[in-house]
DNA sequence: TCAGGCACGCAAGATTATTGCGTGCCGGCG
DNA sequence: CGCCGGCACGCAATAATCTTGCGTGCCTGA
């Protein structure tokens, strides 16, 4: 996986790229206001975050709760035999289950952390058993169910701006 | 808080509402298509889902792995003192620390689940330090370093569409 | 000092979003 | 049974936004 050294950025693309991961549904003449460019220049650089992989996709993001009641849970899951076909197929479900939110492997006693979106206890239940009772090569999962989202989102620090092409060393 | 009612979603609000979490970046035209309306028609719906409050807001996701190092992690915490303040003390600092991407309030021994996102082992060793050594109301803490990332998102499962108006109880 | 590269602003042109208007489909009521 | 809103739609005009070509200035390296 050739993996092309992160590009450099300077104080505008940091501030452009933090508003974007905010709410990407303003105008580029906003933006351009905002960080001091014309709706061109901002364009041309979100352009260029695309073509780098910076930014990947934009999402709508939906209100949970607004759609009747919901449950969320996390669950802390650890497998039994730990070859790299079996971590494989475990990747594979998550990423093919729709109530899969997230799915992080871990450092620790625990191999995976996921957290899991369903319409109700009931299918958040079954989903439960599906995903890690069924399976025979789950040792141990844990079900944290979630009593209220104190904070949520994708939103990432940004490393601090590096004038692009200056000796600066200077404070 | 009034929790308005669910509003009746059709099959064509679900659909559009799916296409939207995955990718907001379409035109009008092309969700039109996809659905079988008109590009006026689905406008329309989607200034109601933001009305309605079932599109909180709309933002671009970056890759973490772009910006150089990235260390993510999920921190599992237990309060000491639960009182109300305690916990309202702890979400808020939660929420106003930017590398906080989530937290949730769970059931059982753990009290928390909280995600983050740091730039470098450093700064997440001393993200750790600040956020629960340091404050005397955690009983427990424990920090489960992300490997790899299977899957991300904040992607819902949504509920089945209900025609809007009709007898149908049947089958 | 002189190219070359790069990012910018401006303005024209293309695309997309928004809105007014008329139509058709129910559902309720006389 | 027929009439009367209410509602969502498509179409078309308008408005807003995005995209791109072009010329300019700045910085860098020869």
């Amino acid at each position: 996986m050739p993996e092309p050294p992160p590009p450099r950025l300077d104080e505008i693309d940091v501030q452009l790229l933090d508003l974007l991961q905010r709410d990407a549904g303003r105008t580029l003449h906003d933006l351009g206001e905002w960080v001091g460019l014309s709706p061109s220049a901002v364009q041309r650089r979100i352009a260029r975050y695309r073509r780098d992989g910076l930014i990947t996709r934009q999402v709508a993001v939906l209100d949970p709760h607004r759609f009747g009641p919901t449950v969320l849970a996390t669950v802390l899951v650890t497998l039994d035999r730990e070859s790299f076909e079996h971590h494989r197929a475990f990747a594979e479900r998550m990423r093919s289950t729709p109530q899969v939110q997230q799915c992080y492997q871990v450092a620790g006693p625990w191999d995976y952390v996921v957290v899991l979106a369903a319409r109700s206890m009931r299918e958040c239940s079954r989903l439960g058993n599906r995903l890690f009772k069924a399976d025979d090569n789950i040792r141990r999962y844990e079900t944290l169910l979630v009593f209220d989202t104190v904070k949520t989102g994708l939103t990432l620090p940004l490393p601090a701006p590096q004038p692009p092409r200056s000796q600066d060393g200077r404070s």
